[in-house]
DNA sequence: AAAGGTGTATTATCTCAATAGTACAGTAGT
DNA sequence: ACTACTGTACTATTGAGATAATACACCTTT
């Protein structure tokens, strides 16, 4: 797992996503268990609040859970996890047209540019 | 030109899109007076320093300019906005396929998704 | 000249996210 | 039992962005 973040973002929601895009695309299996706290916070380079912050967000939209002393476990169904990142999807491909829209470009152009985009 | 800003995110950035976009599509003309920054400031709902802080940073950027006591103006050669608008469209495209990566779907997957997009 | 709107500057306060540091309680391996 | 790791909780601090409240100098209109 790459735990690079973006530092001019706001962390939490970059944990969450990451977690939840490994857990949706089986990288993190059902019952497997995450890093600590303390190791994520390491290797991330933030602090372990805000990890454990971030965890505690997950575990309520039920990606995983914690055992105390032990650990934290991919939830044994990954359905949640699935949708979330299905819904982000959709916000951010919502989100394109509406960032364009405001840069004064139509939807039809913006297909346009996104249809010859090439890497780099 | 409407003033409704999205209050969850950084309001001087929001201010200088607006007003570049609006300048660079000629819905602002060169030598055009802007509304005041304490108009602005109430049309958006926003505080007076935010909006001056913004009329700033696109002067210095170049696409308008000050004239003490009576209010600012649009730069007479509307280049540098029409440059920073093409930037930021540029930088959009290249963020969309990067967030798109991060939610796991490829250039290709992205490109559908986008393609098959309708409003609402 | 007077009045009112303008840009400009300064200082203080607020809010939110993240950080820092510490402490305590539970689990696991030896 | 001991040790070392774990989750959890709490308070204090930092930093960035925005807000608040003034104050002053300048232009324009009357």
């Amino acid at each position: 797992m790459d735990w690079k973040l973006d530092k001019s973002r706001p962390i939490c929601p970059q944990i969450c996503e990451k977690l939840n895009v490994a857990i949706a695309s089986g990288e993190l299996r059902p019952g497997e268990r995450l890093m600590s706290v303390r190791e994520v916070a390491v290797k991330a380079g933030v602090n372990p609040n805000t990890v454990q912050k971030s965890f505690e967000e997950l575990e309520r939209l039920g990606s995983v859970y914690s055992v105390r002393g032990s650990g934290w476990y991919v939830a044994e169904d990954p359905a949640g996890a699935v949708s979330q990142v299905g819904a982000m999807i959709k916000l951010k491909v919502d989100g394109f047209f509406a960032d364009m829209e405001r840069l004064g470009v139509d939807a039809t152009s913006a297909k346009k540019y996104v249809e010859e985009w090439k890497h780099e």
